[in-house]
DNA sequence: GTAAATTTTTACCATTTGGTAAATCCACGA
DNA sequence: TCGTGGATTTACCAAATGGTAAAAATTTAC
């Protein structure tokens, strides 16, 4: 006795097309927000019709809910790989430099994911609560132990944290203000790379405990 | 003869209402963005008709960019007063308290700002380049000019400003989720201004130069 | 007090937008 | 090759939205 609720494996031109709208979609939300943007333009985006992109999604809220379901994982992976057993330094600032890359590399998904929480987090509130906060108190704790073992610094991890995030999605989600400022510099990536690398490491380094 | 261009200086009633527009306005705006916002919200919210708010504002556009244009001078103004007759450390760690406490006091400002920037900043491109780019110009020649003085560490004036920028607005535009992380915490401003003086404290600190 | 100017309201309008119904097209297995 | 179910298009629609015209109400100046 088959199962109501499974769903058909999707067929081929379900998979490549959902995939385009999504594709379609981030261009626009990330450009727009939810509200500026149009189904319209998601479909001239996607190169489809807008009835058939209703066809594979039953709205502009569902292609918006699912685009930041993915995004989640995605967003939490580079916290998810801090690794309590590894070297508390190294840990830390190789975090910062994946949150860094990950600015550059998906900087749609940055600008998607702040202007959702710019605006109150409207579809993304209990995903916060259920996959955010869990793993970022577990984080939390991890980093506690390191500080109470001598191994960095002491300081508010949570506030160690949300300083790594926001120095981090800056260079994504302020990219115009960056460019105009940085005007024609070519070694942008680099230069905040360093500049975060020495601003993490003089912070994380412990005052030294001899004498 | 009278400059035909002169405007009449507004009564007390163009004041009033240009200044009640604009408040709701920037409680709209800095809600919904500018595309998601509507001129029916505004005008509830400033307790007028839609035609009544057309009458002191040209279209939705102008009440935006009259906004920005406004926002502008407050936003600057922490940097302006960022002293190169002072001392360094004592400068820029007060600028980051200055920048912290407008992200408590002014988070809709914030909220715009970031938003407008966010959207590649359509209404305000040209008020960057004029304002903007030759106060941090400015004000990053003074820094590195302690740098060279060996008053504070040396490191990339723009990057700096950058951190601070990032770290200190991050409570106001991500204040949904800096609220849920940090659940009912009532000394959020003062743990985060203790973590940002430690921060940009230590960060500023010379290298002992002796030995 | 009254006329002129300013302010506000009422009644609209055209466009955009999210979404639907139904007809048509088309890929694919028998 | 043909039929069937999935995929796509055409033709719509109702609501929302930015904006306007003109009448009505109110304030201001004399």
């Amino acid at each position: 006795m088959p199962d109501a609720t499974a769903k058909k494996k999707p067929s081929r031109i379900q998979r490549r097309n959902r995939r385009v709208i999504l594709d379609a979609a981030l261009d626009v939300f990330s450009s727009y927000g939810f509200r500026g943007a149009t189904l319209d333009q998601i479909a001239t985006e996607a190169g489809l019709s807008k009835p058939n992109i209703l066809y594979y999604f039953s709205g502009k809220e569902e292609i918006h809910t699912t685009l930041l379901s993915q995004l989640m994982e995605t967003w939490l992976d580079p916290l998810v790989e801090l690794d309590a057993l590894g070297d508390p330094r190294t840990e830390l600032l190789d975090y910062v430099q994946r949150k860094l890359d990950m600015a550059r590399d998906l900087p749609r998904e940055s600008r998607l994911f702040a202007g959702e929480i710019l605006r109150g987090a409207p579809h993304m509130g209990p995903r916060l609560q259920s996959d955010l906060k869990p793993l970022f108190d577990e984080k939390c704790a991890v980093i506690a132990a390191w500080m109470d073992a001598g191994k960095i610094a002491r300081m508010d991890p949570r506030h160690l944290i949300f300083s790594i995030w926001s120095t981090t999605q800056h260079y994504a989600d302020f990219a115009p203000q960056v460019a105009l400022l940085l005007e024609g510099d070519a070694e942008q990536h680099q230069q905040a790379s360093d500049h975060l690398r020495l601003m993490f490491s003089t912070l994380l380094t412990p005052a030294a405990p001899e004498q």
